[in-house]
DNA sequence: TATTGTTATACTCTATAACTATA
DNA sequence: TATAGTTATAGAGTATAACAATA
């Protein structure tokens, strides 16, 4: 790709979902937070799940999955099962209260976003969509094979090449 | 809009867009988290700016501001000045340290999303740009004209009529 | 010895509320 | 009395590291 794309109008877009993030995430019940959320969906949508795939979906560490899936279980909206193939493992159910949970969630959301997005044509929600999925799939691609060890963060300081004074 | 719209899909994307946001901040500096980037970018695109506007600007509570500009302040990048209109005010100066400070940032975070993107056309990425800004906006708008008291977050549980069981 | 999952700890971002100082 | 800004506190999300159980 060239070397003139606005990386940094996208960047601070990036940044600024965390708006509409924070907008959504006001209307959840302190009950269900934004992870738990995540896990319900994640459960609905694939079907049952062992927390290795799920963690994998949701691309976070596994100590976070376990900690959403810990909250949404004490909630009794997903049962932890036991994995006849790996004893160490666990198969994660949606519960008939997760869906309903679910489904309301679904609703208020829904009704949020029709709010928000009043003037927008369905084409463009469309196609918003589609772009961040393919922004997402990019980066998971990248991320499984190029990221295993990790960035090592450097200093910022020396800028010997940009020192504007 | 039509009823039809898949708000759901949406919903999970604007999620998957934290994948993202995590694999940019990997690359900050320690001394550099997400929050100053914020702050820095804004008044290198705004200029000096107050607190206020700031704030406005990033659509956070002002305490969260304060706390993010007290620390770029802290490392030098960022000038609290006396306004001479309003003893309450500060005018946010961005410094010459600040300055060579996003050039790095920017340079290295234009290298990460160029590397995730490689397959990426110019169009697309424009495409997506002006779509996240749009949707920013919306919520913006929307925030700021029907906001202003606060979402109570109603319970969860009651779903009589989504009850599946 | 390697893998699945949990837990302890620490850090960032955020909002609410209480506070100071001006207006 | 109202506004600009700060600080204290609390809650959510995340990652790292240490740990238990099983493969």
């Amino acid at each position: 790709m060239a070397e003139q794309v606005p990386y940094e109008e996208l960047m601070r877009q990036l940044t600024a979902v965390g708006v509409v993030r924070r907008d959504l995430a006001r209307i959840l019940p302190h009950e269900c937070p934004a992870g738990s959320v995540g896990v319900l969906i994640a459960l609905k949508t694939h079907g049952d799940l062992r927390m290795s795939k799920l963690t994998e979906l949701l691309s976070v560490d596994m100590s976070v999955t376990s900690r959403h899936v810990a909250h949404v279980a004490e909630r009794g909206w997903v049962e932890r099962l036991p994995d006849p193939d790996d004893k160490r493992s666990r198969i994660l159910h949606l519960t008939d209260a997760g869906r309903d949970a679910i489904t309301v969630l679904s609703r208020r959301t829904a009704a949020r976003l029709a709010e928000r997005l009043s003037d927008w044509d369905e084409a463009d929600v469309r196609r918003l969509t589609q772009l961040m999925a393919r922004l997402r799939d990019s980066f998971d691609d990248a991320r499984a094979s190029t990221d295993p060890p990790h960035s090592p963060q450097h200093e910022l300081t020396p800028t010997p090449a940009n020192a504007t004074s």
